[in-house]
RNA sequence: GCGCGAGUGGCGAAAUGGUAACCGCAGGGGUCUCAAAAACCCCCGGAGGAAACUCCUUGCCGGUUCGAGUCCGGCCUCGCGCACCA
């Protein structure tokens, strides 16, 4: 860098490093972007949110994309007239500040607070137009008292509730873990064998809404359909019976087993009956059969993970009890079984092997009869047999009784009404939803609001002893919950009976703080958890943005929340997104120092492109071998903080890259030659405004003329755009008007362009402002020196209908379907001047010379298609 | 296995059933400069041709249509999600 010495030939820049922070102050000293929580006024209210950001300690590219489009998306709709709210909190509590304070002592709320501080500085750099009046982080027990209110009111109304669950237990930790957290059977911090236990747990009951949750997804029509089909599927409903078997031998108290089944139909094509290892049976078994005890263990041994049940094999163990048919003079054996699964259904399958793939695989390794009783339509009963697929097809039913000759659908009513009618069974719809278990072992999370009384139970902690607060010095140096282990904590009188009791020492699953911190948004200093007026004015979120990855458990726990908010009178809409959009990941190339297993990653500042495209070491100039585009990781160092960018290109260059690259819910890689081509035309739009003439207002010309039309078309495309998530389309429109001032620039003053080009300059940097601000702000106040209005509060420029409406349309001729010339005509030019307009095109005659039109295909403005014989 | 989505130049991509490849990135050539950077101009899907222009080209195969990247059917590949849910 030579800066200082070549100064004075150097072209007029913007200079963002002293402008955009002067207008980020301007932005927050006129409080261009606060709301009231119940605004006045009749103007259309518009609710823009992004995920929140865990405090991890640094703002990183992947939140900045994040925050951009939800940034272009506000300031857009601001200028469109809405009263918008767009207010940024953080989701404070969680596993990273215990690990902190485990490994290096720092208490979890100084972390998470200096954490917040630091992050809170890098988004204002980035030029947000947030609310910071609305700021909370979820751990400040000004949020997680409202929580626990929330939480009491739901246990009020019967949506909590406390019972046993089984669940991975972390020996060693002394923790339950979440499926993810269980790798290998290991726990993933500890690496001890994972045990399932039974523990009593808190759950919200959000299976009381499954049937609404998954019915109310087809009124979600600004969702991506995806979304949706991962919710549905995640719910999971399934319609089937569940029905009872007698024992032939009744087991201690047990003589019956009750069994759930979509397949009723092929009830006479069962072979055996299989309990899940945790079946109260099998634990009846167990104690008196060595055996089945030592299988049960193996199964429990396995973990409850779901891709150490998926990759295992089918095992099972004959118990030697046997069960009668319901309909039939016939026993089948019971069998435990380690892929049925106690958490659905009743715990218990019968086993038709014949039409089911794992029955089948089952009975096949253990001997077991297979019996078709669906026959495949066009097959024979005499010679249809099963091989080694399982025939889960429709057909008609045979070898059963009185459903002989039915279809799969009738005879699945058939059964079901018999089983009614006996009283042994009844039809029933299940699902793949469970219940919500909310408690965790942990120390940095909102307490549970509940004391266990020897005497009384489970008491709620009154209303005004909230917030149930976490203690100052709690130890994080030892496993297990500091909750627990805290000296005095959990010691609390019983605030029925007064004698002495303890706190519950569980705190909430973190999920729970991010299920409705969308309602608190909208009165964020309110004493009670939501302020009605408040929420009845800006729910539902009109545009809510963020990763694929909270697709199923963040949004669906929401969408319960809010139908257990308005159950308890909190608020009183139907559904907390009305729009979603889902933003792709920003990816880079990775870098090694060598190829294979040798090569240390590098991190991208220590590398240099070469011409060629190689690359080398910044300091050593070694070879470097080029990876993969992939996702950011640490662990690959391909990572890019927003914050050194800043710094070098500005936040609008960012900010203008990171929307111009390519459709916002796709990927988009990080280059350093992307940031730079976006930094060079920052730079040259502001050369368009240095560069523009001074004088008397000419625009008459037709150069004049043709610069107003696309100016004016380019605000209908990009207000089209913006209207779409199409912010890539925007930004190329807006490259398409500037080279079009450009080239009117070049034009020279002799073409009368000077009001022509001061409009096109000024509507570009409005148009570019939601997604570069501080140019547009620096643009606009150039243009009008003396003018006290921000761009942030114009309202969007409207097209001049006049100019849209083009001069001449080029009409694509065609013959046979191909593209053989074009012509320019008046727009609306009749068919008749159109066709023999076409008819002389030198080209176009030329293909039909000697020919015979059998079709002519008129287009008005558009094209028109010669059909020829001979 | 089931479900969803996507396949278009060297790359990111654009395209209400109507001129495929706008715009950008990379690359090449040039102007300016002692030189470089910056800036600006030109070229840039493939083949043929001096040119005019012609032919081919949106994963593959068919279909509908005057006309298909776009609609329909069947396949292939990749990505994502779910998955022993009875």
């Amino acid at each position: 860098m030579n800066e200082g010495v070549t100064v004075a030939a150097e072209p007029p820049r913007f200079d963002f490093r002293q402008a955009e922070p002067r207008w980020q102050r301007a932005w927050a000293e006129r409080r261009c972007f606060r709301v009231a929580d119940v605004p006045t006024g009749n103007k259309p209210k518009y609710y823009v949110l992004e995920m929140f950001p865990y405090p991890s300690g640094n703002i990183h590219i992947g939140h900045m994309r994040n925050y951009v489009m939800g940034d272009v998306v506000a300031r857009y709709k601001r200028a469109r007239g809405y009263t918008v709210m767009h207010p940024m909190g953080w989701d404070a509590f969680g596993l990273p500040a215990e690990n902190a304070a485990r490994e290096r002592g720092i208490h979890p709320a100084k972390w998470t607070w200096d954490n917040i501080a630091a992050m809170r500085a890098e988004l204002q750099r980035i030029g947000l137009s947030l609310e910071w009046e609305r700021e909370f982080a979820t751990c400040d027990p000004a949020y997680y008292g409202h929580q626990q209110k929330l939480f009491l009111d739901f246990w009020r109304a019967g949506l909590a509730e406390r019972k046993e669950s089984w669940v991975n237990w972390d020996p060693v930790d002394g923790t339950v873990l979440a499926n993810e957290q269980v790798i290998d059977g290991r726990g993933w911090r500890s690496g001890a064998v994972v045990e399932k236990k039974q523990l009593s747990q808190w759950f919200l009951k959000i299976t009381d809404y499954a049937q609404e949750l998954l019915d109310a997804l087809a009124t979600l029509d600004r969702w991506p359909e995806r979304v949706r089909v991962m919710q549905a599927n995640w719910i999971g409903r399934s319609e089937g019976a569940r029905l009872n078997f007698s024992l032939a031998q009744p087991e201690g108290a047990i003589d019956q087993v009750e069994v759930y089944t979509t397949r009723p139909d092929t009830l006479f094509g069962m072979s055996f009956l299989a309990l899940a290892p945790e079946h109260p049976l099998s634990a009846a078994l167990a104690a008196r059969d060595p055996k089945a005890a030592e299988f049960i263990a193996e199964c429990r041994r396995m973990g409850t993970s779901e891709a150490t049940i998926e990759t295992a094999e089918k095992r099972g163990y004959d118990t030697g009890l046997r069960v009668r048919h319901p309909f039939m003079d016939a026993a089948f054996p019971v069998w435990i079984a380690n892929f049925v699964l106690m958490e659905y259904g009743t715990g218990a399958i019968f086993g038709c092997p014949a039409h089911d793939q794992r029955d089948l695989d089952f009975a096949r390794k253990y001997g077991l009869s297979v019996l078709p009783v669906v026959l495949p339509p066009g097959a024979e009963a005499v010679s249809f047999t099963i091989g080694d697929d399982a025939y889960v097809g429709p057909g008609t039913i045979i070898n059963s009784d009185f459903l002989n000759n039915a279809d799969v659908e009738t005879g699945k009513r058939l059964v079901i009404r018999e089983l009614e009618q006996r009283h042994i069974g009844r039809g029933e719809v299940n699902w793949r939803l469970r219940d919500w278990g909310v408690s965790r072992q942990r120390g940095w999370g909102c307490p549970i609001p509940m004391i266990h009384c020897g005497a009384c139970g489970v008491v709620p902690v009154p209303d005004d002893q909230l917030p149930v607060k976490l203690p100052d010095d709690a130890r994080f140096d030892r496993p297990g919950n500091p909750l627990d282990h805290h000296p005095t904590w959990k010691h609390v009188a019983c605030p029925q009976c007064g004698g002495p009791a303890s706190r519950e020492t569980d705190t909430f699953d973190t999920f729970v703080d991010s299920s409705w911190y969308f309602a608190r948004f909208c009165s964020p200093h309110a004493d009670v958890p939501v302020e009605r007026k408040a929420v009845d004015h800006w729910l539902p979120v009109d545009q809510y943005i963020g990763g694929i990855e909270h697709a199923i458990l963040h949004l669906l726990y929401s969408r319960f929340f809010v139908r257990a908010m308005k159950r308890t009178g909190h608020l009183n809409v139907e559904e907390p997104f009305a729009g979603l959009f889902t933003q792709g990941m920003v990816t880079h190339e990775s870098y090694r120092s060598a190829p294979g297993p040798n090569g240390i990653w590098l991190y991208p500042d220590e590398v240099v492109k070469q011409p060629d495209g190689g690359a080398v070491h910044r300091s050593t100039g070694d070879q470097v071998v080029v990876g993969r585009v992939e996702a950011m990781s640490k662990s690959k160092r391909n990572t890019v903080a927003p914050e050194p960018i800043i710094a070098r290109y500005g936040a609008d260059t960012a900010r203008w890259f990171i929307m111009s690259d390519n459709p916002p819910d796709r990927d988009m890689e990080w280059t350093e030659a992307g940031v730079a081509g976006a930094s060079r035309f920052v730079q040259r739009v502001f050369r368009l405004l240095e560069n523009l003439p001074d004088g008397p207002d000419d625009g008459t010309s037709d150069a004049a003329r043709a610069l107003r039309r696309i100016s004016h078309r380019t605000v209908a495309a990009v207000t089209e755009a913006l209207e779409g998530f199409a912010f890539n389309v925007a930004v190329a429109r807006l490259y398409e008007l500037a080279n079009a001032i450009g080239d009117a620039e070049r034009a020279g003053q002799a073409s009368g362009l000077t009001a022509a080009r001061r409009e096109a300059v000024e509507l570009l940097a409005r148009l570019m402002a939601p997604m570069t601000p501080h140019l547009a702000e620096e643009m606009y106040s150039r243009m009008h020196p003396g003018a006290t209005a921000l761009v942030a509060d114009l309202p969007w420029p409207d097209a001049d209908p006049d100019l849209l409406a083009a001069e001449t349309v080029t009409i694509a001729v065609q013959v046979m379907g191909k593209l053989r010339g074009t012509i320019a005509v008046p727009p609306d030019t009749s068919r008749d001047e159109t066709l023999a307009a076409a008819k002389v095109e030198a080209n176009v005659a030329r293909a039909l010379r000697g020919k015979r039109i059998v079709k002519e295909i008129y287009v008005p403005n558009r094209i028109v298609n010669f059909v020829i014989a001979g």
